[in-house]
DNA sequence: GCCAACGTTGGC
DNA sequence: GCCAACGTTGGC
């Protein structure tokens, strides 16, 4: 199973208002970058990915799952691009800062910290693995 | 609020 | 098809 991070400004959409949306979920809309929009089309539903704020919390606050593959963007007149829906699973125990992922080695080649501004990414086992034991989560963080 | 990094656009 | 100019994003 594949694992993803999704980046999100909380003032646009929060993890708050995706758990407000419960466990039918909402689209994942407005991704206009193509390398985006790559990994959202290798997203399978089941998938899990992890939910970003940036700029005011600038930390993985919760985990959410793909509940539905990519389709097309119907808020895009272009018709390049499309989304996913996902749903919220959980809120971290304990967040993981920015500050915190560039801190810890082993997430160096992270894509959060490379390619900051890259707005889906994907995210390696070991990172994830890494992330949860960050958050509190190490009983979660086994295949 | 500033600025670096990156993507996109448009002139040639 | 190249590349400079411009706009946007996001960390600080």
């Amino acid at each position: 199973m594949a694992r993803w991070l999704f980046k999100s400004e909380p003032a646009t959409w929060s993890f708050q208002q995706q758990l407000e949306a419960g466990e039918k979920g909402t689209f994942w809309n407005g991704v206009r970058n193509h390398l985006a929009k790559k990994h959202m089309m290798a997203m399978k539903a089941g998938d899990l990915g992890f939910f970003y704020h940036s700029n005011e919390d600038k930390a993985i606050i919760g985990v959410v799952e793909v509940i539905k593959p990519y389709y097309p963007d119907h808020t895009d007149e272009t018709g390049k691009f499309g989304m996913v829906d996902v749903r919220a699973v959980k809120p971290l125990k304990e967040k993981v800062s920015l500050a915190q992922i560039k801190a810890e080695p082993r997430l160096a080649n992270m894509v959060l910290v490379n390619n900051s501004r890259l707005s889906v990414q994907p995210v390696t086992g070991e990172e994830w693995r890494i992330v949860m034991e960050l958050a509190g989560e190490a009983d979660r963080a086994e295949k």
